[in-house]
DNA sequence: GCTTTTCATG
DNA sequence: CATGAAAAGC
């Protein structure tokens, strides 16, 4: 079975509705990750996409953050708390087993400036998430960590490295700590799959011209268990969204995997 | 030579831009007259009537009221005051001199409620508007008077007179002092054209369904002297604005004239 | 309902 | 440069 996922931060689910309902039609993925819908579950357009044949699980919130997935098929779990401390702080996760796959879909804080306690509360996001990760999953388990992470991984990632190093997103604490949750058995698919390509999801709006510029950086992710790295089919970057009239200030990253082994 | 003006309360230049601009375009009128901009000066979009071939003048305020002239051919003269105490108080009033009538354009008060301090500043402005009419001009002269005059003349003109005798812009005291202003010398031009006709300009964005269900009133005027009423060719409300997406809860009033003789 | 301003967040 | 919220006005 060829399975295809998706994660896109919509920077405003209501705002970006006639964005996300092309793509689902263009893309056809099984599972699409939302990111940053800034809305209640009762304010979640469910109507829109069940005429467009996906269903969906929010965990949403006022205003801020709330991320959400759309899916084809039923999942045979869903999961959008961990019962931690910091991870369920504010609406930023929602996992569920879907194909027999994992779908772990996080909002990560952005961490506003390294000397901003927001900046500890996005470490510790993700400190608990390994934890989480290695509390409850095998690394030889079928598992996907997506979403936006808000960390560059690496000096390709970001539009100017120099630069950027130090800032936000690319701070080499955030760096440490997210390579040591993937160190726990995750591979990043899309840098598996194209080594050397450089490859934005993320443009700031408050950049002048970033888009036009390619002024961006590498912040959306598929990160997936060994296991299922090895069935990944194809990876890529859909920058089309990101070209229209009211973009998110972000773009989708896809993948595809062969389920059949 | 045949002449056409129009008025149109846009609630909002910025918001309804397209629907202006498309509206010029099919209609070409000599002048159109625009309240509630809601906007500065500095905020007008000129730039974008430039390009469609018309020239503006605007009495602007920040959030509120605000109107506008935009006319092909420049005016003889423009006043955005009057010099008296009501009229001047807030940007509710723009008139100009163009090819020899003098076009008065006011957005009115809307009154909010009977006994609100808001409605005297309504009956105040009117009466006002009178006297202003008595001491600049004659009866003899060609003036038009138009824009949101915010007042339902007769119970043709609004969609349940029984039920909204005595509400806010089909309230006696009001219907007087509107009749007072144009016993001065001023003719109803799409009543005289139209003796019978149950045309609506307005219709409440709260009342649900109001435009769809026909729940209007006729608020927005063209009052001529004598002289030119008698050259009006013809006048009409045009409701296609009104019903495309994001109207405003108004549409355009327009009116022909020979100015041959 | 709809548009505006101001505010908070990214 | 965007989003969403809240309040004021009609």
């Amino acid at each position: 079975m060829v399975w295809k996922m998706a994660t896109f931060n919509v920077n405003g689910i209501r705002a970006r509705l006639p964005i996300v309902l092309d793509w689902l039609q263009k893309e056809a993925p099984d599972v699409l990750c939302l990111q940053e819908i800034k809305c209640q579950e009762k304010d979640f357009p469910f109507k829109a996409f069940e005429a467009a044949g996906y269903h969906a699980a929010v965990r949403g919130q006022k205003s801020f953050n709330g991320v959400a997935l759309l899916f084809r098929d039923a999942p045979e779990e869903i999961r959008s708390e961990t019962g931690r401390d910091v991870i369920d702080r504010e609406a930023r996760f929602l996992a569920a087993l879907m194909n027999g796959v994992w779908v772990v879909n996080t909002y990560v804080p952005q961490g506003r400036s390294p000397d901003d306690p927001a900046f500890q509360f996005k470490l510790g996001f993700l400190k608990e998430l390994k934890s989480w990760f290695e509390n409850h999953f095998d690394p030889g388990d079928r598992l996907i960590w997506t979403g936006d992470i808000n960390v560059a991984p690496e000096p390709l990632d970001v539009f100017d490295p120099k630069r950027l190093e130090g800032e936000v997103g690319f701070h080499p604490e955030e760096r440490a700590v997210l390579a040591d949750v993937t160190a726990w058995g995750l591979e990043d698919v899309f840098r598996k799959i194209h080594p050397e390509v450089r490859q934005f999801t993320f443009w700031d709006y408050r950049l002048p011209k970033s888009f036009e510029r390619n002024l961006g950086w590498r912040l959306d992710h598929v990160f997936a268990t060994r296991v299922l790295a090895e069935a990944a089919v194809d990876c890529g970057v859909d920058v089309e969204p990101r070209g229209r009239e009211k973009p998110s200030d972000h773009t989708p990253v896809w993948a595809v995997f062969d389920l059949s082994g």
